[in-house]
Order: structure tokens, then sequence, then C-alpha cells
DNA sequence: AATCAACTAGGTAGTTATACCTAGGTAGTT
DNA sequence: AACTACCTAGGTATAACTACCTAGTTGATT
């Protein structure tokens, strides 16, 4: 609990990304208190931390998932594309495979819980800027039960369109007509679907859009 | 913005229910600016919010909704039941008209979402102390565009137990059998609820019940 | 060049859901 | 006694979903 210096004189450079002023300011209260990293800009979309981390260029930034006009994987995805060296950490409340499957797949280099302590969003941001990886520890239960699947069974990115919008309510009709697709070819789909995720009904396809982030929950 | 007194010298006794802990230290930094205002006590669940509230018996009670064990709506319910000079706020990130529905029905005194200002909590917390109610504007439009039902659209026991098998993926026939009576009444009933809640297919359906709680979230 | 995964799409047939209709029994309220 | 809400259930017809089948195109990999 006292304040380190890393190896380096100067700080870890830190971007936060979050649209709660709450968590902000409680990110911003945890963290001054550590001298050897530093918040040097804060921002609450997706989109504006793109601009940001441009021309801030931090060392990591501390991401959230959901927020608005652009959510923290594609943001994430944009950022370490276009810039190697800024490492980012999302900071989400959501713990489904899928989202911290995306968010790796993104290029993100850890993921924390937010009902971690401060402590370990430190030793995380710490870890990062190293080089290193970090994961909460439920997350990384999460992924060695739950493995990132198999390629052959993991939805492919069309299925995952699919099913997103038939989990709005959209018929297999109403979705060809939407994708510009013919009806037969959004069916065969559903079918590869749900024999994907040995499913056998409409209701449980919804439920998992639901619970894996397919689909707002509103 | 600047720190006022209130009407007594007393201040405002709170307790925070939050199982962030970046919201609480959120919370306390921006809050403890106000000296007409104080944070009495904090907990991360609803189970415990139960038994600190009847310790400290707060003014106020900031609550979460999602959070482990016991969520903050049910404890809400209890708290308004058995404290009836404790007033609850509600602090959430969903605003949905189910959530504000269920809150309001709680016995909540006001409902603000996570994206507000430490300012508008602030307001929120010292009107809610008063005896008034105060909700975020866009809690407050979404309950003039969807107005609370009237008890005649709420479903019935016998819809609810329709809908739960329906939602779980059961076919309007095994629905019968279960329950023993004919396909053409679970028929009846399932255009009864989706008249009722203006729905008119069966993922929307699914996704009402996954959100009250009609149905497990495994 | 061959292979494979993904996306595409059509045929046929059976099941299920949905939308209309009507209507009887029961329990509680006015 | 009349009214209402609720649960019950049948008729009919259409729309949608589902399960089988086959098969072409594309793009990446070997």
């Amino acid at each position: 609990m006292t304040a380190n210096l890393n190896d380096e004189n100067t700080p870890i450079s830190i971007l936060l990304v979050d649209d709660h002023p709450m968590v902000q300011s409680g990110l911003i209260s945890c963290l001054e208190f550590y001298d050897d990293i530093k918040i040097v800009g804060t921002t609450n979309d997706g989109s504006t931390a793109l601009s940001k981390a441009k021309a801030l260029e931090p060392d990591v930034i501390l991401m959230d998932v959901s927020m608005p006009t652009m959510n923290g994987i594609d943001a994430t995805e944009i950022i370490t594309e276009q810039l190697p060296n800024t490492k980012v950490l999302i900071f989400s409340m959501h713990d489904s495979p899928e989202f911290v499957r995306s968010a790796i797949q993104a290029g993100a280099s850890g993921y924390v819980l937010k009902d971690t302590s401060s402590e370990e969003v430190y030793y995380a941001i710490k870890a990062i800027a190293k080089g290193n990886t970090h994961f909460s520890s439920s997350i990384a239960k999460m992924l060695i039960e739950n493995p990132i699947k198999a390629e052959n069974e993991k939805l492919t990115t069309r299925e995952q369109v699919i099913l997103s919008y038939v989990a709005r309510g959209l018929s297999s009709k109403e979705v060809a007509r939407k994708l510009d697709i013919s009806f037969r070819t959004v069916d065969a789909h559903r079918r590869n679907i749900k024999a994907k995720l040995n499913i056998d009904n409409l209701a449980e396809l919804v439920r998992y859009a639901v619970n894996h982030g397919l689909i707002e929950d509103n």
C-alpha cells in the first residue's frame, strides 16, 4: 500500500475512458495516490477516446466497454492498431465469455472487473505497461473453465449478426430483407447456430444472445 | 457549487450500497465536499445493506440495483417497509422501464443514473431527504412516454407461469401437458400476454421474462 | 491444384405459432 | 342480480419455424 516509483523516472501516463462520472472520480481519487502512474486525460466515449489517444499517446488506456456512440471494444481495436505503444486495459462490469473474448481479439492487454479493488487496478496497470497481461481472477478462471471455443464451435460473424436480429424479434424474412439475402439463407444460418450451440428452440437462443452481449438489454 | 448547510444543524446521514469499489470511492470523494450530508456507512450487497440500515438508521440510502446475493430492488422493498424514515435513492446504470417501475413499486424515492454528475446526485439526496422525489431527466421522460401500467395491464399469476415456461423454451403443447390444460388455453394465454405487453414476437417475450426475473439467467 | 470453412440458396414436408372468431364456468364485486 | 376478471377451450386459416435434402461461389490455407 505504499507509493512506488517505476523503473524509469517518468510515471506511466494513463487515459481514462468511462462514461460514469462517479467511476472516473473513483479511479482518479484511488490512483492519484500512486506517484508512478499519472492520469493525463479523461473522456467518456469511444470516439473521443480515439482523438485523445492520438493526441496524448498515453502508455495505458483504462477503457470501459459500454459507452455512447462508440463502445470500448471497437475503440480498442482501432487504438491498438494505430498506436502500438499504447496498451489497453478493459475496465468493465461484464464478465461474459464473449465480451472478454472480443476484448482480447480487439487487442486489449488486460481485463479487470469493476468490482475489483484499486490495488488490483494499480497492479494491472503496472503489469500491462511492462508488456505483460492481467486479468481479474474470476475472468482468468472463466477463461480456463470456458476456454475460447474451438474454431469450429464458435459462431461466425455472420451468425452473430443473424442471431442478434433474431433475438431482437425479427422473423427470418425480415432479417433476410435487412441483410438483402434470401430467407433460405437466414434459415440455414439459424439451423447452423442452433446446431453449434446445441439449442433447439428460439427461447433459449434469445437467452443465449442476451447473456452473451449480442443484444442490448433494454 | 458551494457547500451548504441544511435547515437543521445535523447533516443528512447516508448509507452507500454499491458493489463497485470505484463507484463507492467516486461517490465518497464527490460527496464529502458537501458538509450538509455525511456518509455514515458503506456496504456492497443488499443483504448486508439490510442489517446496516437497521443499525445506522440513515436518512438516505444510495442503492445500486445489481449486486451479489440480494439485489437493490428487493433490499429497497424490505427497507422501506421496516424503516419508514429511511429514504432510498436508486443509483443504477439501468434505465429500462421495468427496472424503474420495480424500484418505484419497491418504495424508492428517486432514481438517478450512473452517468449523472455529482451535483445532481447531491440535489437528489437533498430532495428525497426532504420527502420529495427525484428522477434523472431521462428517467422522468421515460416515465412519461412509458407510463406505469395500470393494475389491469399487469400479468396475472397464471400468465406469469405460462410465460416462464414459454421463455424456458417449451412449446404451447409442452406447457399444456405440464399444466394439464388444453394447448388452446395456453395459446389464448400467450395471446393475452402479448396483447398486455404490446409485444408481437416470441423473442421480445423471452427478453421481457428475463428482465423481470421470471426465469433464471443461466 | 486441392481442400476447407463460410456464405449463399433452393425443394419439400411437417410442426408450431399466430390471428381471427366464439363461448362456458367460476369467483369476487357492486 | 348484474358485472367483471380470469381461466378455460374449440374452429379455422395463415404465417413462421424446423428438419431433412442438395449445391454453387468465394476466399483462405495447404
